[in-house]
DNA sequence: CCTCCTAAGTTGGATTTCCCAACTCACGTT
DNA sequence: AACGTGAGTTGGGAAATCCAACTTAGGAGG
């Protein structure tokens, strides 16, 4: 039997292979410079470039030229790569609720004044999109 | 420096070598055998193994023996399992916008009658959880 | 001008992980 | 007795990762 194709397979594809979801986080942070990537993850430098550009290469990611003298880049997210918000959130509440201990690290606030505690819900009816409530369409 | 502590980072340490999601992806669709999660995923059988074993020591997944004679097991999601469900959405919802090409492979149905088009809200009003909407607490 | 400093990578070699096919083990079936 | 199945384990080679040092292109201080 051959393996799945599906979108999660896909998205893995570009977004599964060591420090790229770190790399990821990182700018969404606001750490957009190489040596401020590699050292906020800890990721070792050769692998860091191979990975920066294999997301520029995947749509992901822009590099930009932020100055000419001296050369110096930065790395910014494309459409593509901002809609990664969403998973980062995910994977936030997930660490949050069953990995990290202690006091989180970490607390994003809502525009409405509320600790944010994501909901992921169905966009024509607003209910939540549990397991359960989920049928494979035809 | 030293990296960064995060929840995201945590999350990762547990979910992100190779073959962890795409095993428990197969777990998400029924297919909670050990040789079914092998064919599906693709994954080389010694390094699946290596994977399970850390998912249950992580709580993430429960090894069952459904069968005494001759002895056969299963791999259930715990609460903690259950909960990547939203993350699981967000890596189907991202790769079916941005990577997979043609018709999607799978499509989810909400129990309101729509095709499922998640969105993250919070919980507190309802809005949606954007980058821009979002601040660091305190 | 000479030296030191930074950013953004590259390079070489050791280490770790992964892949793959074959093998084991405990049973049930024919 | 021989064969099949599920759930791994084993051994050896291939690939990815790690780490420290090096490079390149320029700026700053003396």
């Amino acid at each position: 039997m051959s393996p799945r194709t599906c979108s999660i397979a896909n998205a893995l594809e570009v977004l599964g292979e060591r420090w790229s979801l770190p790399a990821l986080r990182e700018i969404f942070f606001g750490n957009t410079r190489f040596d401020q990537i590699a050292a906020h993850t800890g990721a070792s430098r050769d692998v860091l470039a191979a990975r920066l550009k294999k997301l520029v290469a995947c749509g992901v990611l822009e590099k930009r030229r932020y100055s000419d003298h001296p050369p110096r880049f930065e790395y910014l997210l494309t459409d593509s790569g901002r809609a990664l918000h969403n998973l980062m959130l995910m994977l936030k509440e997930w660490g949050d609720a069953y990995v990290t201990e202690g006091p989180l690290p970490l607390v994003w606030q809502h525009s409405c004044g509320h600790v944010l505690e994501p909901r992921v819900v169905c966009a024509h009816c607003g209910e939540e999109a549990t397991p359960e409530s989920l049928t494979r369409a035809p």
